[in-house]
DNA sequence: TTGGAAAGTCAACAAGGCTGCCCTAAAATC
DNA sequence: GATTTTAGGGCAGCCTTGTTGACTTTCCAA
């Protein structure tokens, strides 16, 4: 872990973008894009009076009608007393819909109403402006490349969460 | 903004990668890598009593030691107070060193100490190494596009703050 | 049929954002 | 030299969103 320290790389290929300076450099790219990606969504969060939990949930219900508060806690990484206190909101503000399951009546089958669809669709919208510009930006290499890094990053469980989303588009 | 909702791209370029589709997918990485990017110091933090805005403010007073208050506050993206608190901790803890300016009295200039720069590099390592194993994966390719579209997404202010920092290196 | 596991709800607490107001000291400006 | 602006600290109090732990309801299997 402290072995790419100092400059020449060892072996024939270059390594040096595997410098802790190089890497020091990711890391703030992550924190202040991180920031860019968050930021227009949550300024039409704060106008309503949500905040970024809101979205993420309304992201993942849409993402997949349906699911239960279970899996949602999966992807969400959150506990489930976090969850339900934003969920809860949402069902009375009428945005989310929570159907008891067909099969086993201790799940929730959630659902986004047209009012909850359309405020996704705004949000969404949002955050897909600053990404398109993004991605126009750099091109489709670099976003290929974009994606991958980030793929490389995440903790094994999410990965496999991020790919099966992958194909089911 | 809706007019990438179907296939066909129009002139003679290969424009697929900005379907929203496509966009939708590299929000969901973004917000999966994120977690996995910040996970690795969390557990570290978690075990000192800290939270990730101490690491945030360790992280650029190694990066520009002897900087004022209102700079890192700009860095930052938060509030006086917000930022005060952390550093008020970090101070009675001995990790961070808040020196009167020398020039200007009114500021203070902040520094690291021994205690704080073996935290920082704690943090750091456990943060490098995953970004050097996603690197790695990834190949230097594949870092130059992620740093590409990492830094287009930026807002203008903090683009600028993260290309001047790039040289000072 | 009963006892454990799973799904979800709720109460209470903590961290870390935020605002607003007030204060000191120093610098800059008139 | 007096006034205004700037840098910073401190405090009260708010909100969101994280946490744990106790509690139903429901299901399933022994």
């Amino acid at each position: 872990m402290a072995r790419t320290t100092v400059a020449p790389p060892p072996g024939g290929e270059n390594l040096l973008f595997l410098t802790d300076e190089q890497l020091r450099k990711g890391i703030e790219a992550m924190f202040f894009a991180y920031r860019g990606f968050t930021a227009d969504p949550d300024r039409i969060l704060e106008a309503k009076g949500y905040g970024r939990a809101h979205h993420r949930a309304l992201h993942f219900i849409h993402r997949d009608q349906g699911q239960t508060v279970t899996n949602l806690l999966a992807m969400l990484g959150v506990t489930k007393q976090s969850l339900n206190r934003v969920l809860r909101t949402l069902v009375e503000d009428g945005l989310v819909e929570a159907r008891v399951g067909r099969r086993d009546k201790r799940e929730r089958n959630l659902y986004l109403t047209p009012e909850g669809e359309a405020l996704e669709r705004e949000l969404s919208e949002a955050q897909r402006g600053r990404m398109r510009a993004a991605y126009r930006a750099a091109g489709p290499a670099a976003v290929a490349g974009f994606r991958q890094v980030l793929e490389a990053m995440m903790d094994p469980d999410l990965r496999r969460y991020y790919q099966s989303m992958k194909d089911a588009g």
